[in-house]
DNA sequence: CTGAAAGCGCTTACAG
DNA sequence: CTGAAAGCGCTTACAG
């Protein structure tokens, strides 16, 4: 590590080497018509300067101003389901030559805002954001200065931008008709802070299939706010030790599917209640019994944000777009518990 | 998304609104003294027109030159154990107004330089390397351009540089002896590809465990070049299916010890082969049995990387720093089960 | 404290 | 095709 930290070459110390001008030596790197002992001179002087062009500083002067660089905003960079979002991104950001940022908001609004900042001020040329504010009018700003921008997994609020989003209502209304048809008649529902706009709809999934099955919703099995495993398990033991408790779950969400198993195991009773739950879960095909899971694609969902991100790059300009991916009911044993009066 | 793209707001137009200098307008976003009535004529034109500083255009120019970002370079940001060190990293450079690029290698030596060739041409800071090449001497040339540099989960080779890493080798024989003094003789051992690092310290480990204990190495028993849970379970199952199979696995690694498990189930034989693998697993304290593993601590690697890289931002120039996490032996009951023999 | 000027590393009209 | 000059948006000596 003794070396002392010497300046870096720049474009004029390439031209001072070559005997060229420094006009010259742009044209050089960035492949443009240089005559054939010119361009020699500059390549080797580049190579024994150890030369790399400053691509911020170029973003500066060129013509487009693209800094080849977005920024993502995520719940949280390490949870599964955004990290998988985020190689989709990268992916797709990797073929435009495109360098990713992201951050974590922890349903922060002031951290998402920070960031959001940040990243303008760093000049990206778009933005990849999984909101938690209340309103995004104030990406406008964003927006007007040429700032490209795509919500994922939430929806736009007071702002009119692409978003792209899973089927959440029909996905956990599948879900929820899978237990019904399993002939459960009380299901309990374990979900999210109800600030969440996925949360909200996956209610609205699990409401809908109870009235469409001419089943009562009773508001007592319904808990939400669950922040976390812990706090879902707690949730799901309240409900199955109070008098008249579900004989099924539906779980809206990863880590509240894993809370809730592992409520139902420490009560000894996984071979009872059933449970399907949102997300897929890593060894969910190997607990016994099987979790049963509505799947949706991260990936995919990422993928798909970055093909709209750069499209705005390229040009467009029109009303806000709309994709809706689909989910996939995945039945593995614990959504195919039979209720306790039919198995008695 | 109807509006036209506008012209992002200057300085020089702030000034002009606010008629003072260019100068003015920089020291006032500096928070440098500045006559209180300009002050606010810079304030109130700030608002009006929305302006914010360009933050890489003053890094250009700026007496420290930091960009306040660092680039990441992972095998892969989606795989659960990457995107902890991640959010370990972010945690801390938030605390300096840091910004943080990453992308996945895929264990491509070509994706590696290319990602550190692209993040330094970014002016980063500093760059937190997971390393898939053999030979790091190429990233001198960051080092001399005043990058700081620091090294997790694998060590720098051919250059002096920090690096944060786990006790693997210690922590694979303590999976290994525990799995010894429950009674096993042959224990197999399932690894992922032989040029990783981390793969090569926990065959290590099991070997040392081994020979301390004064058993004799059987190859036959040793598979490596696992690159996925799939090929994980596959070897796993050719491994109890041999003549002399072993009554123990031991398995290199988080996405190894799925494979194996799920191969272990679809035998039929979950509860009568042990297995021990190195880094947890969700879900891994639910299976039937719970999952003995040997666990690292992934966000401290990354916090302590962080840490160190940002010493070196601040000026540390000493030798290379070298941190060991320690691991921490798990029993979840699949590591416990006796051997056939004596079960018997 | 303030402003005019120089300059960070680069690209781009503009002459030649 | 090549080079001298201007300028991207900003900060920083330098005079006043």
């Amino acid at each position: 590590m003794n070396e002392p930290p010497g300046r870096r070459a720049t474009m004029k110390d390439v031209a001072g080497l070559a005997r060229v001008s420094v006009a010259t030596v742009s044209r050089v790197v960035n492949g443009e018509d240089v005559r054939s002992d010119l361009a020699a001179r500059v390549s080797d002087a580049i190579d024994v300067l150890g030369y790399r062009r400053d691509f911020t500083a170029s973003t500066l002067r060129r013509a487009d101003r693209h800094s080849a660089s977005i920024g993502l905003v995520f719940e949280d960079v390490s949870n599964p389901f955004f990290s998988s979002v985020h190689r989709g991104i990268e992916d797709v950001a990797r073929t435009h030559g495109t360098l990713t940022f992201a951050g974590s908001s922890d349903e922060d609004p002031d951290r998402e805002r920070e960031l959001v900042e940040a990243f303008g001020s760093r000049g990206v040329d778009g933005l990849v954001i999984v909101p938690c504010t209340n309103d995004h009018s104030y990406l406008q700003r964003e927006r007007r200065g040429g700032t490209a921008l795509v919500f994922v997994d939430r929806p736009p609020r007071f702002i009119d931008a692409d978003a792209v989003l899973t089927d959440n209502v029909g996905g956990a209304r599948a879900g929820v008709e899978h237990l019904i048809a399993g002939g459960h008649r009380r299901i309990g529902f374990l979900g999210d802070r109800p600030a969440i706009f996925t949360a909200q709809e996956r209610l609205r999934g699990y409401l809908a299939a109870l009235t469409a099955a001419g089943l009562a919703e009773d508001l007592e099995l319904v808990r939400l706010g669950l922040v976390d495993s812990d706090a879902a398990g707690a949730a799901a033991k309240e409900l199955l030790l109070a008098s008249d408790p579900p004989s099924a779950i539906f779980a809206g969400q990863n880590l509240i599917t894993v809370g809730a198993v592992r409520a139902l195991r420490e009560l000894g009773r996984q071979h009872e209640v059933a449970i399907v739950g949102f997300d897929d879960v890593v060894l969910g095909d190997i607990v016994d019994p099987g979790i049963s899971v509505v799947m949706q694609d991260p990936y995919a969902l990422g993928r798909e944000a970055a093909k709209l991100l750069f499209a705005q790059v390229a040009g467009y300009r029109g009303e806000g777009r709309r994709i809706e991916l689909p989910t996939r009911l995945v039945p593995r044993g614990s959504g195919e518990l039979a209720p306790a009066e039919l198995a008695a």
